[in-house]
DNA sequence: AACATTGTTTCTTATATAGAAACAACCATG
DNA sequence: CATGGTTGTTTCTATATAAGAAACAATGTT
């Protein structure tokens, strides 16, 4: 009676959820409090370890038995992001841009109820400023989540602000709920968003959404320290920008 | 009788050959064609898909259903890439090394027979080169395979150089173990390797091993086109790759 | 010295998995 | 239009496998 369908994938799902428990973890960690933070027996974790070390998506250390994640991974990712039309398409434009401006930029894809960065291309005047390739972060207060949002679906961006819990990362994030939204739709109207350190202090960027009707394949944003993001500056950044944006748009399949 | 010893890790291995499968075709796959170059039964690949599809490591493409690594593997690899102490402690030397030369720097490191790529700063002057974080390469023929390769114990090489199989890329590929050897030897002596345009027309590179003793942990190359990198430019970036190996090997754990 | 941690292995049963097979669409091509 | 070859997908069952408990050794802690 307690007949409960077959679970197919249990062990696929739990290597995954200790590849991402030791993905978490700041310190490399052992075996045991793996099995601890995923509630999983420890001789299951011993068995997914082994399996997962054998073909390389996390690494023992040999001293001590400390696990991290492996190469294997990275190697596949790249791959991963070849496969990706939005990053093939954008590489070349978005170095543009980075040529144009000299400042970082960032593209990045919606996932669920965040953004993925997908591609980075740096300033050389060095802004101290934390993102990488695989990095994820709130929609609601940074500048390409929030471009991606301007252009949600009415139902889809209100299922979006139901569930978000926003938090304030700095002093600036907007965390009320209406107060986002006035905000998008100010985004909307005008074609671009803004963020104005909300996300990471002193940070600013601004914005364009890639979409098409109402499928939102990602946005484009350029970074800057903020004495470096005036309203002249972004003036001057704008048009670069919207051009950027388009050039993908056309060649996006 | 034929009892093997049962095999642990059976459905993980088989998930991971069909990522690698998805991963090193160029057109995505429906289930059909993967079950044909994995061996698997066909049911067993739609279980699966369906489990990895649900983790994200691989997507579904809605209309036809053929399959594509997901964004899961890209957030995944961005951790691992951020676990690596190499990654993190060369960072800032690299972008230094970028800035001072305006030209493209990789870092890799040594993985089986192979380099994997997990750092790259790109020269602003775009030289038209095919290379990617989680990308891997010939050690025989790149000039950070052969920077690691010439701080390889003797055993370490005299293994490796019996195992490859050096195919030539370009003309100017060594694809003779002894002509490997004797460059090789030159490269140690000399401290640094040259890559004369021997894995992709055209480009030229010059790299230095991060070593200690018989451990090699990586390399760092320069790279630029033929035409910008001659005796003369060599011997202007020389002492700049030099100071950035040195910074990066005085501050690794 | 007693106890709680670790890392690791062994053992057993219930269960998830593998693989075959069946079905339904869809193309080809004769 | 029939035949055969693809596809995508589901159902089924025996058996191999994975999960979890437990035991053991080696630490470290109190």
């Amino acid at each position: 009676m307690s007949r409960e369908k077959p679970m197919y994938g249990t062990s696929i799902l739990k290597a995954v959820s200790v590849m991402q428990c030791i993905s978490e973890q700041e310190e490399p960690m052992g075996a045991s409090r793996i099995a601890h933070h995923t509630g999983l027996p420890r001789s299951t974790v011993f068995k997914l370890l082994d399996t997962l070390t054998a073909v390389g998506f996390v690494e023992k250390s040999a001293h001590d038995a400390t696990y991290r994640l492996g190469i294997g991974l990275v190697k596949l990712a790249g791959n991963a992001m070849e496969q990706l039309d939005l990053v093939q398409v954008a590489r070349p434009y978005l170095k543009e841009l980075n040529r144009q401006t000299e400042e970082t930029i960032h593209l990045g894809i919606p996932e669920h109820d965040q953004v993925v960065y997908v591609d980075k291309l740096e300033s050389r005047q060095a802004v101290r400023m934390y993102s990488r390739v695989g990095k994820t972060a709130p929609l609601y207060c940074t500048g390409i989540g929030k471009a991606m949002l301007s252009r949600f679906p009415p139902k889809r961006l209100d299922a979006y602000l139901k569930e978000v819990h926003p938090a304030a990362y700095t002093s600036r994030t907007l965390t009320d709920p209406e107060a986002i939204r006035r905000d998008l739709e100010a985004s909307r109207s005008r074609g671009y968003a803004i963020d104005h350190g909300e996300h990471e202090e002193d940070v600013r960027c601004i914005a364009v959404p890639l979409y098409r009707g109402d499928k939102v394949y990602g946005a484009v944003s350029i970074s800057a320290p903020e004495y470096r993001m005036n309203a002249e500056r972004v003036a001057q950044l704008l048009p670069k920008l919207l051009r950027c944006q388009q050039n993908i748009l056309h060649r996006l399949p």
